[in-house]
DNA sequence: CCAATTTCAGCACCACTGATATGG
DNA sequence: CCCATATCAGTGGTGCTGAAATTG
């Protein structure tokens, strides 16, 4: 229970923080999340659905999010050239800078983790990898 | 940040399966939270004001939530007898009953994690008092 | 007069359900 | 016909701000 508890705490005072670091650039961490995702795919646009599986969001939110993000002119909704049922979320030029300023600001405020090295870092993530691949997570 | 992320995830993982779990008592782990901290003081009775410190919840949210556990039963409002401009949250008999069937659901589950062992939930443990401390968590 | 406690109205965000349109 | 994709309307929960009443 107390390992919950500690879960739970980190999570709230961590997304607190970065949610501070990303208010200036008109983000939440949810958002941001979806950018970088977009980011680091080959073409800079991913299917709705996809964006929902890597991120773990449910349907709704996705269009939710990729809504919220259009409106603020950092992605563009495209027909699935490969699926007439799809939609495509392509980053726009001004996405991609956002995204880069964001993760600049990120960066110098080491994550709002600067109290942890390295080793302690890959610790808790192979820590939580337990967790994540009974969840279903990490589906390659 | 992959630690960021695994953090992010687990989290998101577990909290829905332990509100899945409280789900049948009615209860959300927030609320079950601060049953718990109610029938963890000596006299059942809390001012909203610790009840806030505690959890590291805004005071309108504390607000909030003593009123929707008061509305199902499991607490009551008390004038606090030591300062006039407080008022406290008082655990009812329903409530301690409620908090003691959903404790017996979540040990039942091992709270969500039952791919841990005891040093493991320990060293998770120990790796956020870190970040919690550098947060101002921990306030004794 | 200032500070602390609590409450309220209101807003943003996220998760979900149920229903719907469209296409594979 | 069934299934998948995405959207919309609506609900519940949480987190905050700003303002107010009450009391120390």
């Amino acid at each position: 229970m107390a390992a919950v508890t500690s879960i739970m705490r980190a999570h709230q005072i961590l997304l607190s923080q970065l949610d501070t670091l990303l208010k200036p650039h008109d983000l939440t961490f949810a958002r941001y999340e979806a950018l970088v995702l977009l980011t680091f795919s080959k073409t800079g646009a991913l299917p709705l659905s996809k964006i929902g599986e890597r991120l773990m969001v449910h349907p709704t939110s996705v269009t939710n999010t990729v809504s919220r993000l259009e409106r603020a002119g950092l992605v563009r909704r495209m027909p699935n050239p490969r699926d007439g049922r799809g939609v495509l979320a392509e980053i726009t030029e001004r996405g991609r800078e956002t995204v880069h300023r964001a993760t600049a600001d990120l960066m110098a405020a080491d994550f709002a983790m600067p109290m942890y090295d390295e080793a302690r870092l890959e610790q808790m993530f192979d820590l939580f990898r337990t967790l994540r691949v009974a969840a279903g997570d990490f589906q390659y």
